[in-house]
DNA sequence: CATCTCAGTGATGCCCTGTAACAAAACACG
DNA sequence: CGTGTTTTGTTACAGGGCATCACTGAGATG
């Protein structure tokens, strides 16, 4: 019976159903952020929408459904923020690129604490995340940033010696037959520890300035924190150091 | 009427509940762990014990206090792990000592993912952190241990120049007038920069790992990996390297 | 023994989730 | 325009967790 019309223009009725889809998951994350929980009512949220709570079943099958659909779009919006904040450098300076890429990162986790929680943190109460799911593709995203720098300095001839240049020979015999990330293989394995390295230096320092952690310094002291480090790391993969933004 | 028995010798009962009051938080701590969340049931806490959910009212007002006694404990567990893996070494070797912190550090989180999101992660659902409260606390002693090994390091004269030595305004003023930490004020400012680089990284590393966010890397490579990143670290902040453990 | 305190229970009210049966609006088409 | 269908939303309800209350029984106290 149906199976024909896909490809065409959206209804009407699909547009508005759309429409709604999204003011959920806006609804929602308004939710998150004012009450600082990743922890969402579906009353709530109906109720805020001027809805009971059922007519949102319509839409998601399950509180799950809805959280699971807020953290890819969470992914999508990181990324996005990410290779903005690049687009924005335009492509000359590669210590630039570094830090805006750095600093979007940072930005993002700061502004939205809680999709930042929803991706990089423990799965919601009783969400319970795909095994081998959207959670890889996060990480691999996000070093996937990185790694592009990287290739670019190695391109140009601008990368020099990692910091620290040996290497386990499991994490070599695994970047080369299966690299984690796509083009790891084309990346010298010190190189690519030092990139983990300034992966996990910038996600530490995101989570505990997110979280509040770090909030016994000011902003501006938090701000040349960051810069200094970002610096660092840049030292330790062997690439040009950034001036400060 | 009561006022005067404060300090006698826990009486038969206070012991009694004590014991109880440790077999709730215990209780609910394997059912986080067993269930891989920080939300936990009331009713399947008492169920767990044997007992009604009611009778839980006696020792905890309230779902949140529950929490928030699990946090401080969670606070009090990691620091005892940090400092029993540096006294586990002996005093002797710098290396040692910071490989033997940061290995506990990451070990503690992916063992105890839940207490780890629990102090570290979002405020748990209900659960509203006093403002200034005690997770500063948490980040100081976290700090105080790398900050105690830095200042082991400068007596003993072992200790050189960080490898980023500028530092900016709002960071010196701060550390010299109102140290975040206890004894900021002895530390040189490039050091204690590194140290909170090292810090930074250190919690990056055990959160990803913690939420599984590095397994695409085998357990080797991960090992491996983590003591490259502390040897990284570690010459950042102008210590001794230490050797693989 | 009489009394008091306190741990624990069953019953209860409230709220949230998710389902089911039903009403009404939007749409499709003769 | 009128009729039948799809979609959206409603109310009603079952299930379960949180938290309170009034009450019972056991252990401590005089």
């Amino acid at each position: 019976m149906a199976g024909e019309a896909v490809v065409t223009a959206p209804t009407r009725r699909e547009r508005a159903r759309a429409a709604t889809v999204d003011e959920i998951k806006q609804t929602a994350l308004a939710l998150m952020r004012e009450r600082a929980t990743t922890d969402v009512r579906f009353a709530d949220i109906a109720r805020a929408m001027g809805l009971t709570a059922p007519a949102l079943y319509r839409y998601f099958a399950d509180r799950d459904e809805l959280l699971t659909a807020m953290i890819v779009d969470g992914y999508d919006d990181l990324s996005d923020a990410l290779a903005d904040a690049a687009a924005a450098v335009g492509g000359d300076d590669l210590g630039a690129l570094l830090m805006a890429t750095a600093e979007a990162y940072r930005q993002w986790a700061s502004q939205d604490q809680q999709r930042f929680a929803l991706i990089f943190g423990l799965p919601v109460p009783g969400y319970a995340a795909p095994s081998e799911g959207p959670t890889h593709e996060a990480a691999k995203r996000a070093m996937g940033n990185l790694e592009a720098l990287v290739l670019l300095a190695m391109s140009r001839g601008e990368a020099q010696a990692p910091l620290v240049s040996d290497i386990g020979p499991a994490l070599a015999a695994e970047c080369a037959s299966n690299p984690p990330v796509g083009a790891a293989r084309a990346i010298p394995h010190p190189t690519y520890q030092a990139m983990l390295h300034c992966w996990a230096m910038l996600h530490g320092f995101a989570c505990l300035e997110a979280y509040g952690h770090l909030h016994a310094f000011s902003d501006e002291a938090r701000d040349e924190l960051f810069i200094a480090e970002v610096r660092l790391a840049a030292r330790a993969m062997g690439l040009p150091a950034p001036d400060p933004a």
